[in-house]
DNA sequence: ATTCTCACA
DNA sequence: TGTGAGAA
């Protein structure tokens, strides 16, 4: 079941002004994203950005935390014990079938 | 018409 | 955090 190319969600399709649009966010706050490593989308050529569907997700998840009084370092911070979870968990699935496969 | 960076309040 | 100037 892979009819992927159509929506590949890290596909960098969207400007910032439609992702600012989308997410009703300004301009301003998404570049900052960017100058701190929490959101950097991938750049055109010319420099432009171009926002994934991931990026976007991940935009909407660190607006929760920034609303809630996070800073952005403690945020990017999150993040990348968050990325870093995840990688446990699929390396804590792949032990746990080996195991299973010794039964 | 849009987006970029940078500087400023 | 938001706004505006000036270049691309």
């Amino acid at each position: 079941m892979a009819h992927l190319p159509f929506h590949d969600e890290h596909a960098p399709l969207y400007s910032l002004g439609q992702v600012a649009e989308m997410l009703q966010v300004q301009q301003a706050y998404l570049r900052r994203l960017d100058q701190h490593d929490v959101v950097s989308p991938s750049r055109t050529t010319g420099g432009q950005r171009r926002y994934s569907q991931r990026d976007i997700m991940t935009v909407q998840h660190v607006t929760r935390m920034a609303d809630q009084g996070m800073t952005l370092t403690a945020i990017r911070r999150i993040l990348e014990l968050e990325r870093e979870l995840a990688e446990l968990r699929t390396e804590l699935d792949t032990a746990r079938a080996r195991l299973a496969e010794l039964e």
